[in-house]
DNA sequence: AGACCCATGTAAGGGGTTACATGATTAC
DNA sequence: GTAATCATGTAACCCCTTACATGGGTCT
């Protein structure tokens, strides 16, 4: 039940369009939460139906034509009492690692250039995250509770694509290099895994606190 | 489409009936596809019905009797096709993350305790995780192609949680520390974030280089 | 007139979640 | 015999994905 809260958000942060919504959740929102022009249409319909927005007044036919959405205050409360509902994560649910699994019992694939081809992706949404950090997060815009609340969440986005890249590359070495203390040297030693940036610090242990 | 791939590697690592496969996933493989006994079961019947999978001979009624399942060839080669099929990562879709943003905008809900209680089942996971690593997998367990895949993947559950953890405990501390360097000092240096555990190293910024 | 984009929408199907139903076995 | 547990299943609902449909405007 997180679609339509993601909507009221955006919505409460500018009044839009169905495409212009769609838009933005390519963009900055989408960053967290994804979502296509056929789902927001429906639930824009839906909240619509349920009084939390409105469309804003227009004398224009319907088909084809551009319709501004508002939140209401049914909408604002429905989303302030949602914000505060715990809710506990959500479990793994990778197909990537759920491949790699599956490579080890059927064996015989060798899934370097998708790793490869994932590791560039990561890169790519990375770089695009770090950009967005450098533009809208310089250091007098992290003070107020409202940015610093923005911008943890890039953070966590940022985060979140460091791992993936960093245990891509990980991950990539450790299926490429030779068995190192038990076989002496059948391979040529392949070096840092393939793939055209720097190669990050090194695996590190993370502690065994917890 | 991965339930079904799911499902045939459990079954392929060992036959089983539904149920045991329902406690399966709770356990080893639901670390990273997690799945409930209605739509195993679903499943199994399409996968059977698809040529894949079936029942061994059983001479038991139906209801209420233990069916086992084993691969079939269909299914076996089903399942190497898919390992080396393409498949774009998925995009992230966080409700929490989604909620901090919608915080921003709404404003006045006070989220710590809901992200002390993240953090607490994500150390949680992240100690089972490492509990696994040092049982299942010592040094003399990370030389086959096998184990190093399944190694892999377990890092992969391990870093994630790690990332999880510390990205609340950066936030927390994030949104309860005072604005530093523009406003002097309103409120009572609230000194490192709540929660049980240590203090993890800082923030850390990532290499700018993609 | 045709091509192309903007904008809203419908339809079908897959997948996941929750609640409930039913039969068999075991323990008290 | 009642309760608990094991085991398999049904049903309803919601969400997401993909493909397609429709109407309006603009450019050439």
């Amino acid at each position: 039940m997180s679609l339509p809260h993601a909507i009221l958000t955006a919505l409460l942060e500018k009044p839009s369009s169905g495409l212009e919504l769609t838009r933005r959740f390519d963009k900055s929102i989408g960053y967290f939460w994804s979502a296509t022009h056929q789902q927001i249409y429906r639930e824009l319909g839906k909240l619509e139906q349920a009084g939390h927005i409105r469309a804003l007044p227009s004398e224009q036919p319907t088909r084809g034509q551009k319709k501004d959405y508002e939140v209401l205050p049914a909408g604002r409360e429905e989303l302030a009492a949602w914000v505060t509902r715990p809710e506990d994560p959500r479990q793994i649910r990778d197909p990537l690692l759920l491949r790699l699994r599956a490579a080890a019992v059927v064996g015989g694939a060798d899934m370097e250039a998708e790793l490869v081809r994932h590791l560039e992706l990561h890169r790519t949404q990375l770089a695009g995250y770090l950009a967005i950090e450098e533009r809208d997060f310089p250091p007098e815009r992290r003070v107020s509770r409202e940015d610093r609340l923005r911008h943890v969440v890039l953070r966590g986005g940022i985060e979140l694509e460091t791992f993936w890249t960093k245990w891509l590359t990980d991950t990539l070495f450790e299926l490429t290099a030779p068995a190192l203390d038990l076989a002496g040297e059948q391979t040529p030693a392949p070096g840092p895994p393939p793939g055209p940036a720097t190669h990050p610090d090194a695996p590190g242990e993370p502690s065994r606190d917890a």
